[in-house]
RNA sequence: GGGCGUUUAGCUCAGUUGGUAGAGCAACAGCUCGACAAGCUGUGGGUCGCAGGUUCGACUCCUGCAACGCCCACCA
């Protein structure tokens, strides 16, 4: 069977059934063997939000091409895909859709039925996601793609929520969070974006109780949002606030001394500030400040609750009123305040939905925007609103919701990143297992290289990010060195249930259960801890001591956490006897993906994981486990948006349960944007689909730009059009300007006026579906289109083909030429990738590739495959043409692969075996096949620099026809006038500089003259006639001209020479390179100056 | 407010340790010559954001400024 190539090059039938075969034969497949080298990526798992997008191709083939090199190099590589459930932002999509269309809420169809609606769209991303990730190439092995919710995922959560729960890491705290009051739930602080709102800023009068003689009848606060007035537990104010005052001005007069004349106005004006408040403010604040010692209080408006006053440094007589509102629960500074002033307490007046709770009184019910209103008018009304002001304000915002989000008292579960007194056992019960102080400590040393050595005293290995280690370390280590608690709970239904049981028991029932609890509390699969109201933590058996104790607390909170899920069945229903309850919420979702490197490969037990239907097992038949082959990992590659998010705690969670890091190297790519400079994200709706790309310009071009633009740091602006649905005849409609439409990823044609659908999702709901479109990737499809055709010539040329060992020395020159250039490519390329510079390597194989290859040697040898040729000459030259073909299809394929595995089928039909010395290695599928190495020996400087020549001269003489405007067709005499080895290089070079100029004739002679219509071509020192081209003016001013340029080079490099301080500092060897520089411009002036006389 | 990044041809971007600026696309002129018009051949185009400094020499190093972007913190 023949698999003869078509005439035209057609991505879109040649990339499927590449595709096809590659999965059919499993050549993606991974199975641990003998060999120690092993490549080792964990795809950064895609959400199950919505399709990929452009900024996943990125990601995709960044991965890919990393992959598909080192299989090539032979190590035994895998390449791990998979799904994230992504919580938070699945369950919203999901709701929004529900809300988009059928105008309902997740309550009107209850839990089980939106979880259900989540597994099916759940399904549908996956599919759409695979499709994307197999269409464009991504070589991972499809046989042990995992999604976070599966069994063997939720397996390795459970287990490791049980480690860090027993080890005490895993608190519940009342803390106040992040509150999405849409969603309903807790989000991180990285859930959050900032947008500026217009607000206002309230100044409101709270009266003293009991006012004394002398003593202010109201003190005054300010804020942004005063329906926060309800859970006001107090009023603060420095407890000195003249000195505070005195300092701030003295500050700020150092500042005025130290201003620049810009900056000096503004300093001064805020000095004045200073100093006026003097009066105006602070001996006010110090009567408060007086009264808060003595245990007064305020009464709060509208509730009419007495609340204290305190001295608190949170309160800055240089800002505002001077005084602060404290609302512990809603406020992260107040909350702090609470902590130093414990008895004020702390009062939460919001619901989770956002209105107004029964601390609110009769605000109760009020949504908490529709409270502000009614309270402001209520205060006003009373007399109490002082004056408001306008003002920008940066809110924060929830990513998920897009609605604003509020500080909010509540009980969480917390994982400590902070260390801990003695330390954290790392890898417990693994032979890499260390002592860390903590778990963000441990991700620091890990990329500061201070992690503690080996048992055997072998230093660990240092995660390195590319390709700017110090910039994205620098990110990585300040966000962990906050060691902030990371909030692992969420109020959701889509998720990793958390696996405690919990409860308020009074005590005197959990003593009586002392004896049956007692035993089974010992096991190492359960652990339990007892909580006490004001936050003491007892384990079980400390527990049953100290709360046999006078004064100890009548009920306790007790926790209990099984290992195995399958306990919760067994003994779920006697603890619900016992009053606990399994808890509500689910995990954050990176809880889950931060073990992606481990969970995926069967950790805590490869044995047992229970792997799906048809999936490779998890252990070799030979008894070796996909956890011991392939852990740790070689390299992650993604975006730096989530170093911090994730990087961070795969390392905490690698070095936690395995003692060993996930991965040595982290690559950061660009971050790709739109026309607008956005980012490409799927909430957006502005993520194009690269189907899209793929459909019209092919899978291998877009895989070729987009590793053209990955270059370094620099993000990727990639501006976009839209296909019109509307049309007939194409037309494209930007969408940098076009406006948005009702639902995310619709767009409104400017044109007709008409939605269309970018995304994908919206065609049940009647909207035309468009296809995006960018022409940066005619690019890619030009180079492909290239290689399809240099290809399909070398096929006409290589039939029949047999191998026999060639000596390079007796090659043709341009053989040993383009032999020498391959080698130099191999180098090269090989260099940038191990660089992580994709560009870099691309652009070196396209230049070899296009430039070399392409215009010169398949120029030059095409004289010797016409019939006429000696049958000889043509029998080296289909060696050798064959055998560049087959490396540079090698070199291609991590970049191409579909077009190079064609090709090289074809190749390998017509040509089977390669080589020039030796054959290089088979391979069925180019998937599989070697890697080209380095071979210094095609190094051939002498027929580089001949081959040089022979450019020079070409392209001189092509530049005069074409100035002269002498047809193609019309083949020129050329009389060379040189001696010496120029001489030789040109008599030796002429048939192929005949062929390549148009030539009729060369004859190479120290004498040689003009004829009157000759032009002349100067090249170095030596000149070239070409005779039958008159117009001597032209020919006078054409030579002129480039006297004059090469004039004014030459007087500024002599003036350079001629510079004492250059010759004295400058390196010799500089010196000497712009010595011979300027010799040989001299030269080559003197010529033209000669071909100017000779003109007359 | 703190930190980081970017600014080079009309556009999108390269430019490794300082030695007079490169590519692709676009533009212009000419080519249907047996792989390729998604091509071939040739041409034009830049005060390297601005101002100083170091140096014999600065796109490159230092300082300041401007514009744009990102991250972190804060905003009663």
């Amino acid at each position: 069977m023949t698999s003869a190539l078509p005439e035209k090059y057609d991505p879109a039938t040649l990339e499927p059934a590449v595709t096809q075969k590659w999965l059919q034969q499993k050549a993606f497949g991974a199975t641990p063997d003998a060999r120690e080298n092993r490549y080792v990526v964990m795809m950064p798992l895609p959400n199950v939000t919505g399709a990929l997008h452009m900024g996943h191709a990125m990601d995709n083939v960044m991965q890919d091409l990393l992959i598909r090199w080192h299989r090539m190099q032979g190590d035994n590589t895998l390449w791990m895909a998979g799904t994230d459930h992504a919580g938070i932002a699945t369950q919203s999509v999901v709701e929004k859709r529900l809300k988009e269309i059928e105008g309902r809420t997740r309550h009107d169809i209850g839990r089980e039925a939106l979880v259900e609606r989540i597994w099916a769209w759940k399904e549908q991303c996956q599919t759409r996601i695979v499709t994307q990730q197999q269409a464009m190439g991504c070589s991972c092995d499809w046989d042990r793609t995992r999604f976070t919710m599966d069994a063997v995922c939720a397996r390795a959560v459970r287990h490791t929520f049980f480690r860090m729960f027993r080890d005490g890491l895993i608190f519940r705290g009342n803390r106040l969070v992040n509150w999405d009051c849409a969603l309903q739930t807790a989000v991180a602080d990285d859930e959050l974006y900032k947008e500026t709102v217009q607000g206002k800023f309230h100044y409101l009068r709270y009266p003293v109780a009991n006012p004394q003689a002398g003593e202010p009848t109201h003190v005054h606060v300010a804020t942004t949002r005063p329906e926060t007035m309800l859970g006001d537990t107090a009023v603060a104010v420095h407890p000195d606030p003249a000195g505070a005052l005195e300092q701030a001005i003295a500050e700020q007069q150092a500042r005025v001394a130290a201003a620049t004349p810009k900056e000096r106005a503004d300093a001064e004006r805020e000095l004045e500030r200073l100093v006026e408040r003097r009066t105006s403010v602070v001996p006010h604040l110090v009567q408060v400040a007086a009264m808060a010692r003595a245990g007064r209080k305020v009464v709060l408006p509208l509730l009419g609750r007495e609340i204290p006053v305190v001295c608190d440094t949170w309160a800055d007589p240089t800002l505002g009123t001077g005084c602060v509102k404290v609302t512990p629960a809603h406020d992260p500074n107040d909350y702090a305040v609470w902590q130093r002033h414990p008895h004020i307490g702390a009062v939460n007046m919001m619901q989770p939905d956002g209105s107004i709770g029964a601390a609110g009184g009769v605000y109760q019910g009020l949504d908490r925007f529709e409270a502000r209103k009614r309270i402001l008018a209520d205060l006003d009304k009373a007399g109490l609103l002082e004056r408001i002001e306008d003002r920008a304000m940066e809110v924060d915002h929830s990513d998920r919701s897009k609605t604003v989000v509020e500080p909010w008292l509540s009980r969480q579960w917390f994982v400590r990143m902070a260390d801990v007194e003695g330390g954290i056992l790392m890898g417990r019960g693994t032979a890499k297992e260390f002592r860390s102080p903590g778990l963000a400590q441990a991700a620091l040393d890990a990329t500061n290289g201070t992690l503690p050595s080996l048992p055997g005293g072998k230093p660990r290995a240092q995660v390195q990010f590319h390709p700017d280690q110090d910039r994205y370390r620098k990110m990585y280590d300040q966000w962990l060195a906050e060691k902030r608690d990371w909030c692992i709970s969420r109020q959701l239904w889509w998720g990793h249930r958390i696996p405690v049981w919990r409860g308020d028991m009074p005590v005197h029932k959990l003593l009586a259960l002392e004896p049956v609890l007692g035993s089974a509390l010992q096991r190492d699969d359960i652990a339990a801890w007892v909580v006490t109201d004001d936050g003491k933590r007892w384990s079980p058996a400390e527990a049953f001591v100290a709360l046999r104790q006078p004064g100890s607390p009548a009920a306790v909170e007790v926790q209990i956490c099984f290992r195995d899920e399958a306990q919760d069945a067994q003994l779920g229903p006697m603890l619900q006897g016992a009053g606990l309850a399994l808890d509500p919420d689910v995990l954050d979702t990176w809880f889950s993906s931060a073990l992606w490197p481990h969970s995926t490969l069967g950790w805590p037990n490869p044995t047992t994981a229970a792997v799906d239907a048809g999936q490779s097992p998890m252990v070799t038949p030979d008894g070796t486990s996909v956890l011991d082959y392939y852990y740790p990992g070689s390299c992650l590659v993604t975006g730096r948006d989530i170093i911090t998010l994730w990087v961070a705690r795969m390392v905490v969670t690698g070095l936690y349960n395995l003692g060993d890091l996930p991965f040595r190297d982290v690559f950061l790519h660009a971050t790709i944007l739109d026309g607008k400079g956005e980012r490409m994200s799927k909430s957006k709706g502005n993520g194009i689909d690269p189907l899209d790309i793929i459909s019209r310009y092919g899978a291998d071009a877009l895989r070729y730009i987009v590793c053209e633009l990955q270059t370094g740091t620099q993000d990727i602006r990639l501006p976009v059009q839209a296909i019109s649905p509307f049309d007939s005849e194409e037309r494209l409609i930007d969408l940098a300007t076009a406006k948005q439409g009702p639902f995310v990823g619709t767009y409104v044609d400017p044109k007709t006026g008409k939605v269309f659908d970018l995304v994908g999702l919206y065609q049940k709901e009647g909207f035309a579906q468009a296809r995006a479109t960018s022409d940066r990737f005619a690019v890619g499809a030009n180079f492909c289109n290239k290689l399809f055709n240099a290809a399909r010539f070398a096929f006409l040329n290589v039939e029949g083909c047999t191998f026999r060992p060639l000596d390079r020395a007796t090659l043709p020159l341009e053989d040993r030429w383009v032999l020498s250039r391959l080698q130099a490519a191999v180098t090269t390329t090989q260099a940038q990738l191990c660089d992580y510079n994709p560009s870099a390597a691309i652009g070196t194989l396209r230049e070899f590739f296009w430039n070399e290859f392409c215009d010169w040697y398949l120029e030059l040898v095409k004289p010797r495959f016409r019939p006429e040729a000696d049958p000889a000459g043509a029998a080296v030259a289909r060696q050798v043409l064959a055998a560049v073909l087959d490396q540079s299809l090698r070199l291609l394929h991590p970049f191409v692969p579909f077009l190079t595995e064609t090709l090289w089928t074809r190749l390998d039909e017509l040509a089977p075996v390669r080589g020039i010395e030796t054959p290089f290695a088979p391979s069925k599928l180019l998937v599989h096949a070697q890697w080209p190495a380095g071979r210094p020996a095609w190094s051939d400087a002498a027929a580089e620099e001949q081959v040089r020549a022979v450019q020079q001269w070409c392209v001189a003489i092509r530049e005069t026809r074409s100035r002269y405007q002498v047809a193609p067709k019309v083949r020129l005499e050329c009389r060379i006038a040189a001696e010496g080895a120029v001489a030789g290089v040109l008599e030796a070079a002429a048939a192929l500089l005949c062929n390549m100029a148009g030539l009729s004739s060369l004859t190479v002679a120290s004498g040689a003259t003009r004829t009157a219509d000759s032009a002349t071509v100067v090249v170095g020192g030596a000149r070239a006639y070409l005779p039958g081209v008159v117009d001597l003016d032209k020919e006078r001013a054409r030579l002129r001209q480039q006297a004059d340029k090469l004039r004014g080079q030459i007087e500024g490099l002599a003036r350079k020479l001629s510079n004492e301080g250059f010759l004295a500092k400058a390196p010799a060897d500089v010196v000497a390179k712009e010595r011979a520089s300027l010799e040989a411009m001299q030269s080559q002036l003197a010529t033209l100056e000669e071909s100017l006389r000779e003109l007359g």
